[in-house]
DNA sequence: CGCAAACTTGATGGCCGTCAAGCAAAGTGG
DNA sequence: CCACTTTGCTTGACGGCCATCAAGTTTGCG
């Protein structure tokens, strides 16, 4: 179980932010128990009023958290990425208001609701690295509403863009300026409150402009400066520790 | 001071939620410094980017948060009501990513982040409460963000009509079928991703169809179960006590 | 009473949704 | 290795929801 001090090396890291965790702390997260699993692509990992007595960590691959409304349609409400902990909200809400999917084949692992609670009890710090990554989580919630709301279907993809590509780059998953995108053009729909037809559209006026370009499951940014100025983007709010 | 032991009250309620505070923490609650202010209608309460070393609850009147872009437009975030803790998580983030301002004019305590610190510190059962509050925080955005993605403007305006009667009945602030609604059309606009010019056309439609009323600053909801089913409303995400 | 803010309504247009069809890519099984 | 199927991408035609512009009316407040 090679991978295990890698989950959490990241997870360490991830919550400590800024400012790494005491030593003991950190070893008591390297001792909590876990269940890797490897998941298919689009398979759901969490279901929307489903019981959850674990939460999980993203190892590798990517997932989503969704809403479905009662006619069937979907809003995406937060991509996933290795290093992220999506559903740490679940040690709270009994019954989770989303449902999580993976979007490519991805290894997670799960961590009892018990351990993680008995973790967070012990260890201040952790209660309040836990307590600061729901404060991030709502962060980043509030830029995905000024999107939907006021931007339009170019803009729109534009902030999408930034945010992940730095995400991203923070997990050392970028590659100069191209990444892996794995995510469909209905997935991008559903995420920004559009149709994949319409995003289609979007995308060729960003390709044809030299902007950025999407080919075979890989994002290239030509400009980050014209990117990131149609987006009005400003990436303080996903906290990241540079 | 009468009004101290109010505020407190409040803030011990809401953030026990389900569950009532040990008394000793309850008692530090009430041993809380605070500043009072009343503070008009439309006035910034917060700046976006500004320092911010106090957090704020809501005793009476109707505040919002908000997001400008670069061009001037404003998204609105959430609206808050009196119980309401709408930036706590100030204590985590040292400069907030939304600005905060009065809709009507308010009576407002302001409590410093050390003190809260402290509290949170010494009372693990309050820490574990304001972790909650930003995981509720997080599912009321998912709420919005499904909303603005996914709903017409008609349902949008019936799904946050639902919320906030909701959340004034909890705080005993409904009168029947009836609230206050102080919110101008331009908020419901900046709220819902929409023109007050849309915003206007589509109450009438529902005030028309004899679903509501709003007149003189009052909300009076007529047909509770179309608006509901008009919004595909689900109230779980508010984890409100009752 | 007078001014400003908010509400109302009409006309017009654009962004984006819907419907539809064809094409490309990727996976499956014989 | 190649039919076959499935999934995703692309493009066109058309229409509707909602934005924009503009003007007039009502409400609220000093």
């Amino acid at each position: 179980m090679v991978m295990s001090k890698n989950v959490f090396g990241l997870m360490a890291r991830r919550l400590g932010g800024a400012v790494p965790l005491p030593e003991a702390d950190e070893r008591a997260i390297l001792d909590l128990p876990l269940i890797i699993r490897t998941i298919e692509a689009s398979r759901d990992i969490l279901y929307e009023g489903g019981p959850s007595n674990h939460c999980c960590v993203i190892l590798n691959g990517w997932t989503c958290c969704y809403q479905l409304l009662t006619d069937g349609r979907r809003q995406i409400l937060s991509f996933h990425v290795p290093g992220d902990l999506p559903d740490l909200q679940s040690l709270h809400l009994p019954s989770p208001d989303f449902g999580m999917a993976t979007v490519t084949r991805s290894i997670v692992a799960f961590v009892p609701h018990s351990d993680l609670q008995k973790l967070s009890d012990r260890y201040p710090a952790i209660a309040q690295c836990f307590w600061r990554e729901a404060v991030i989580t709502a962060a980043t919630h509030r830029a995905w509403i000024t999107s939907l709301g006021r931007r339009d279907a170019r803009q729109k993809l534009a902030h999408l863009f930034c945010e992940l590509y730095l995400r991203l780059k923070t997990v050392d998953l970028t590659d100069g300026c191209s990444m892996p995108m794995p995510l469909r053009q209905t997935d991008f729909a559903d995420a920004l409150g559009l149709t994949s037809v319409h995003v289609n559209r979007t995308l060729k006026t960003l390709r044809d402009q030299g902007v950025m370009d999407l080919y075979a499951r890989r994002l290239t940014i030509h400009d980050w400066d014209t990117l990131r100025e149609v987006a009005d983007f400003n990436p303080k709010y996903l906290h990241l520790a540079d």
